[in-house]
DNA sequence: GCGTAACCTGTTTTT
DNA sequence: CAGGTTACGC
């Protein structure tokens, strides 16, 4: 097998061991993607493993499309029947097939996160409840996490614990609203996106024949990016290779990010209790970055408690040192972004394509792209509002949902009025009132209106109900784009958008007709065996983004999230706002476990760079519309300074170079490590009620220092390095620590 | 029921 | 700053 050689030896293993749990546990830049895909690509060929009986599931469209590309490079065709995708659309599309046995119908909705919540709004005030107090964004996560841990609404009621902890949050009806919600769901034949894992998990549970089918189905499961699972997807590719135990689970605690969502880093910390004959490959070495990449990114993420152990090293060169760039406001970080980038492909012959700008939040592009715009820089933003977030699409998207199933409630609120024709939210209230008290649909009180609520308003929802009636006729004969063109074009939908001649209505009749585009794509592509709308609509749900980018010229930098980024690379790294209460997020500063996960979110940020990393800070931002004045955050003061190079106008100093090549090589090869350990697992020290940073331009070796986070301690060493001073200081609690005086803020008391 | 205008509120990250 | 929501006059 030539592809075989190719493979370190951690990684041939990992490849090889097809028979039997697997766990691989790969560091950053370790070639994790490749193992999965070589892995699949050895059962296929070496093993004959019919690809239909293999099952592969990610956590992003985005992962899984290059993976099977990946795979069908090496395979080709054969990879088509492979099972790939991820865990939400691969149970969607098995809930579809099997959705009589939960009582819903195949053509099903799939609530995106805007009906979720407005769902819950509208049960919010029916329950005449305060939504300062149910906000509706807390509570969904609230229901979300209950479902992501497999609690029903009748566990949770039943719970007097969550009955206690709602009522500690003065929210006693959390338990009552989140039954509605899911009444309100089941009755419009609607599943939300954790509905998806938790059904599947139902379906599973009670019905043994149906589960055995798939158990004998998949013989072959695999998981990438397992740190991420939550506890519902965990229980199901548990469940799914219970019978074959051929399980392979791939991921990094390391890069664990979206505990937000729900994912449980103990699932990796007890899949070995699962399976005791796991075999476990830990694939350490990095071929993606510069040692200076690899070491700085270790000595930050030592600083949490929880993790595997694991020595992330790599071979390839020292690089270049962390550069940090100081601006005064965002504005300013967008130019002296632009200004670098500019310098860089004139000084290394970089391409857009191998730069990307990372950030925290969505917000942050607006400064960059301006920027970059100004500097004539091409680029691309990845993420954000998404297509599908649009609310033309969503427009046109709720008639289709609508078409197809007319339970579907949110749909229909959204549609019923669209264009204007004289149905206000009063009547809908009306009519769904009117569906509760009779017991019947809200369907069966549109298409029936005279019978059920006569009144004024009648013939405008009269003539509405027969314009479905029409597009439901219409979806039976026609296939998905032929379908939806007639819609978009009857409803009044695509007339009303193209009788706005501002620029915004012109780009929005435009996306109206690049979803059309999308669904006639969906049609001619003869993978797809099923052309129907219902079909599209269950896949488009599950899509944030689409491959919008058929500009010719691609070669752009690329601007997204972090979280965006993860599994990505780039020559060149640009993190921006690198500040206090935006990286970390002042949201996760509340407990140890959120600080940690932001701090692995800087890991991962790090870690994206082949070559060079840069973080940039600004000394004030706007934020909620007025100018606020930032700090440095304090992940700067993490990162090794012997890896940073702070002031740009001192170009290499040989000394600094010197050191920093010793000290790599003291890292590669085993020998003593000198990165600073944190001793002590207190979360942070606590600074004296009087603490006040002291000028530390006459700090000398001796003195004794607090530190806001590492408490008491005594300068070892005094650095001078250009315009740079750095304090080694032997903390009481926290060990040796170098610390730049330029950030670091310490209190001197001798 | 509709449109406009003041108003308020809140920005984490994604399927 | 921007999006969504409410209050009001038509």
């Amino acid at each position: 097998m030539d592809y075989l050689d190719s493979l370190n030896e951690p990684q041939r293993e990992a490849v090889v061991n097809t028979e039997g749990p697997c766990m691989v546990i790969a560091g950053a830049g370790s070639g994790k993607t490749r193992v999965l895909t070589y892995r699949i690509a050895h059962l296929i060929r070496a093993k004959g493993v019919d690809p239909f009986s293999i099952l592969a599931l990610t956590f992003t469209n985005k992962a899984a499309a290059e993976m099977r590309n990946r795979i069908e490079s090496v395979v080709g065709l054969e990879a088509k029947n492979l099972w790939m995708g991820t865990f939400h659309s691969t149970f969607a599309r098995i809930l579809r097939y099997e959705s009589d046995r939960l009582g819903y119908p195949a053509n099903f909705s799939i609530y995106d996160t805007d009906d979720s919540k407005t769902l819950i709004r509208q049960i919010i005030k029916g329950l005449k409840l305060d939504d300062k107090v149910y906000k509706p964004n807390v509570v969904l996560n609230r229901i979300s996490g209950a479902k992501n841990r497999l609690i029903s609404w009748q566990d949770y009621i039943n719970n007097p614990i969550f009955q206690a902890e709602d009522e500690g949050a003065m929210k006693p009806q959390m338990g009552k609203i989140y039954k509605i919600y899911c009444e309100r769901c089941f009755k419009a034949s609607a599943m939300d996106f954790d509905d998806l894992l938790f059904n599947t998990n139902v379906l599973f549970r009670d019905n043994p024949d149906i589960l055995n089918k798939y158990q004998h189905r998949f013989k072959y499961v695999l998981v990438d990016e397992f740190q991420d699972t939550n506890l519902s997807q965990y229980l199901i590719t548990k469940k799914l290779s219970a019978v074959n135990q051929n399980v392979c689970v791939v991921g990094d605690d390391a890069q664990s990010i979206y505990a937000f969502r729900g994912a449980d880093i103990k699932n990796i910390l007890n899949f070995e209790k699962d399976y005791p004959d796991l075999k476990v490959v830990k694939l350490e070495q990095n071929y993606r970055s510069t040692k200076v990449i690899v070491n700085a990114a270790n000595s930050v993420i030592i600083n949490n408690t929880r993790q595997l152990k694991k020595d992330v090293w790599t071979a390839n060169e020292d690089g270049d040192l962390i550069e940090l760039l100081k601006s005064n406001s965002d504005n300013e970080e967008g130019k002296l972004v632009a200004a670098s980038i500019f310098e860089e492909k004139l000084n290394h012959q970089i391409k857009n394509i191998q730069i990307a700008v990372l950030y925290r939040t969505n917000s942050q592009s607006r400064a960059i792209e301006e920027a970059l715009r100004r500097a004539n820089i091409k680029y691309k933003i990845v993420g954000g509002l998404s297509f599908y977030q649009r609310r033309e699409i969503k427009d046109l998207l709720a008639y289709l949902r609508f078409v197809v199933n007319q339970n579907d409630e949110q749909a229909l609120r959204r549609i019923i009025n669209l264009p204007k024709r004289g149905i206000g939210t009063g009547s809908v209230d009306k009519i769904i009132v009117a569906a509760n008290d009779n017991g019947l649909t809200i369907w069966q009180v549109v298409s029936d209106i005279f019978r059920f609520l006569p009144g004024r308003i009648t013939n405008a929802i009269d003539q509405f109900a027969f314009m479905i009636k029409s597009f439901m006729v219409v979806i039976q004969k026609k296939d998905a784009y032929e379908a939806a063109s007639y819609i978009a074009k009857q409803s009044g939908l695509l007339r009303a958008l193209y009788e706005d001649k501002t620029i915004e209505g012109l780009s929005r009749y435009e996306n109206v007709q690049g979803l059309l585009n999308a669904i006639k794509e969906f049609v001619d592509n003869d993978e797809n065996e099923d052309k129907s709308l219902g079909t599209f609509l269950q896949e488009v749900a599950l899509l944030t983004s689409v491959d919008q980018d058929k500009d010719e010229d691609n070669d752009k930098v690329t601007l997204m999230t972090i979280h965006m980024a993860k599994g990505l690379e780039f020559k060149n790294i640009y993190l921006v706002g690198m500040e206090e209460d935006l990286f970390p997020s002042q949201m996760m500063l509340s407990s140890r476990a959120d600080l940690e996960e932001e701090r692995r979110l800087f890991y991962v940020a790090i870690t994206r760079a082949e070559r060079k990393l840069f973080l940039s800070y600004a000394i004030s931002r706007y934020r909620f519309g007025r100018l606020k004045s930032c700090e440095p955050s304090r992940f700067l003061e993490e990162i090794d300074s012997n890896y940073i190079k702070v002031n740009r106008k001192f170009r290499k100093d040989p000394e600094t170079h010197s050191q920093t090549l010793h000290y790599a090589k003291s890292l590669v090869s085993g020998v003593k490590k000198t990165i600073p350990k944190a001793i002590n697992n207190n979360f942070t020290h606590k600074p004296s009620s009087d603490f006040k940073p002291s000028d530390t331009s006459n700090l000398e070796q001796g003195m004794k220092v607090e530190h806001l986070k590492f408490g008491f301690g005594k300068v070892v060493n005094i650095d001078i390095e250009g315009a740079n001073r750095k304090a080694k200081v032997l903390f009481d609690n926290f060990g040796e620590k170098t610390l730049l005086l330029s950030f670091a803020k310490l209190k001197i008391y001798t």
